[in-house]
DNA sequence: CCCATTTCTTAACCTAGTTCAATCCAAAAA
DNA sequence: TTTTTGGATTGAACTAGGTTAAGAAATGGG
């Protein structure tokens, strides 16, 4: 089933009864993607909240000057959108593409208000998830804030292994807040 | 009343019967602080999360080399903690004073779960609270990321105009990632 | 399999931001 | 009022990390 993985999701922190996972099955849709393509584009609206059954995303800002910064990394069994576009309905400051091909559930922001109205349990679930996107946006502020590139380039392939071994090196360093070329005299120091 | 600015907090995005605001009433602890105190030290446990009537607050993580970085700071109707450790129950890994006499109100973390299993209606509360922090993290993370110090710096003014008035240049260096040395720097280009 | 494109590496040079130390200033304590 | 004390400023020397450019190594589409 496609929203096997989802509903298992969910029901690590809130417990379904069999009318709720048909009424939650039904707002999902369905879509594979290729690799290398923009699901999400800066400047447009957001009316997606993302799950990722297979494959990989990336979300990033591009600023002014055109340099981009890695803002989050989603693979399989996580939950992805530009959240401020997406809460506000407003234009998106974020590009979400796909880094390889990809099998995503999309929830539309409407079909979420209305789950939200139908059935109050899901704010305890999206509580939490909120909860950890919170702890872990903060976690990383004070590493960026108080750690040199190195540090924090070891944390992060301790944090998160298998994103190491699926995306581009450039793109590690983008999230690292670093250019491609430092990364590499980083890994060349070290290994 | 002491928790009449929680209530209004609150009520702002969930509607309250008198019974539940009685409720939530029994719920808070109400402390007067004197300045420059700490009230959430770096290795002890978490148990509360903060609500600040008056005054100001600051939390901060000291990195192994001893230097401070500021994460937050937190006015009146803000909510505060460290959110790593209140969420786990674990030890702190952030330290929180006052930066003048304030007055707070304490939720303690077992009360907190109380009030979520009595009224589920405060799940939602929390997840708006939690799903805002969660934005304004990251929209920090993008700053962080991809702009030179003079613009976070811009930014942070132009953001929390109240709190630049209320802080010491030294502290707002260190929420921006920079030292006070160059924060001095940069205002004399402006000024 | 080959060609084209993207990614990774290396190295020389450059700069935003740090460090250290001295001086200045303002506010609280005495 | 004078004395502490902590914050702000300044400047000189320094460094983490950026920029530019070129070559080497993967990767991928046809």
């Amino acid at each position: 089933m496609d929203t096997e993985l989802v509903l298992k999701n969910i029901s690590r922190h809130v417990d379904l009864t069999i009318e709720e996972s048909k009424f939650l099955d039904s707002l999902f849709l369905l879509q594979a993607i290729p690799t290398k393509r923009v699901i999400q584009e800066a400047g447009k609206a957001c009316p997606y909240f993302y799950f990722v059954n297979e494959g990989i995303l990336r979300a990033f800002f591009v600023n002014p000057a055109g340099k981009e910064t890695t803002i989050m990394f989603a693979v399989k069994d996580w939950w992805i959108t530009d959240m401020y576009a997406f809460a506000h309905q407003a234009p998106a400051i974020l590009t979400i593409e796909s880094l390889s091909s990809s099998e995503i559930l999309l929830l539309h922001w409407e079909k979420m208000e209305a789950l939200l109205a139908k059935f109050p349990k899901f704010e305890r679930f999206f509580r939490i998830i909120f909860q950890r996107a919170y702890i872990r946006e903060q976690l990383r502020t004070i590493q960026n804030l108080s750690l040199p590139a190195e540090e924090r380039y070891q944390n992060f392939i301790s944090k998160y292994p298998y994103i190491e071994q699926l995306v581009a090196q450039k793109q590690i360093a983008s999230y690292l807040g670093i250019t491609p070329e430092f990364l590499s005299k980083i890994r060349k120091g070290r290994t």
